[in-house]
DNA sequence: AAGCCCATCCGAA
DNA sequence: TTCGGATGGGCTT
């Protein structure tokens, strides 16, 4: 999956209102978010996730810059994150979901079905699916928007309860913004 | 190269 | 509302 070099990820974390909050960052770029309740756990899946890369994990309490941005982002959803940058770690396929994904904004659901159709891949929903199960990068790349086709939630990697939380914040978000525009 | 795993979907009872 | 077959990418052997 990687290249011969070996990538060096800086690893802080935080806290949100869906738990503990991981940001592994290189050269200034985000390749990883991962949810949970676990500092070792989280570690843990990062080094699986990321074989043949190396951990340094900021034990100072002084957040980055990137991990304030990013839990700012999980408590505001209406807070621009287009300028953030974002590195893709995954196969060609994963990397062409993952930039569909961006499209979906916040406020929105996508199906799995619609999503697989918007790459030109219709059948492929099935793949699509697995291709959002593996994404690394959550909340920043909105996994937790893609819905099944029978109205239900569909699974999350980092539990039901999150996406569930993640998907009500939005949506009423977005009606505290419309309010504000309009009334 | 072949088998297994999946965060799905759709049609038929 | 349940059930089974189709389905395609990724990972392990």
């Amino acid at each position: 999956m990687l290249g011969k070099a070996v990538l060096s990820l800086q690893v802080n974390f935080g806290l949100s209102s869906l738990g503990l909050v991981m940001v592994a960052e290189s050269d200034g770029e985000v390749c990883a978010v991962f949810l949970g309740d676990n500092k070792e756990n989280l570690v843990d899946e990062l080094a699986t996730s990321f074989p043949n890369v190396i951990l340094h994990v900021n034990q100072s309490g002084a957040p980055s810059k990137l991990l304030t941005r990013v839990v700012n982002c999980i408590e505001c959803p209406d807070t621009p994150i287009n300028d953030l940058p974002l590195h893709f770690l995954g196969s060609s396929f994963q990397c062409e979901v993952w930039q569909a994904l961006r499209e979906v904004a916040a406020g929105e659901v996508i199906t799995y079905a619609q999503l697989a159709a918007n790459i030109g891949r219709p059948s492929a929903f099935r793949a699509v699916a697995n291709a959002c199960g593996a994404n690394k990068i959550s909340v920043l790349i909105p996994c937790h928007r893609v819905v099944r086709s029978n109205g239900e939630l569909g699974g999350y990697r980092w539990g039901t309860a999150r996406k569930k939380k993640l998907l009500v914040r939005e949506g009423e978000f977005k009606e505290f913004a419309l309010n504000h525009v309009c009334g």
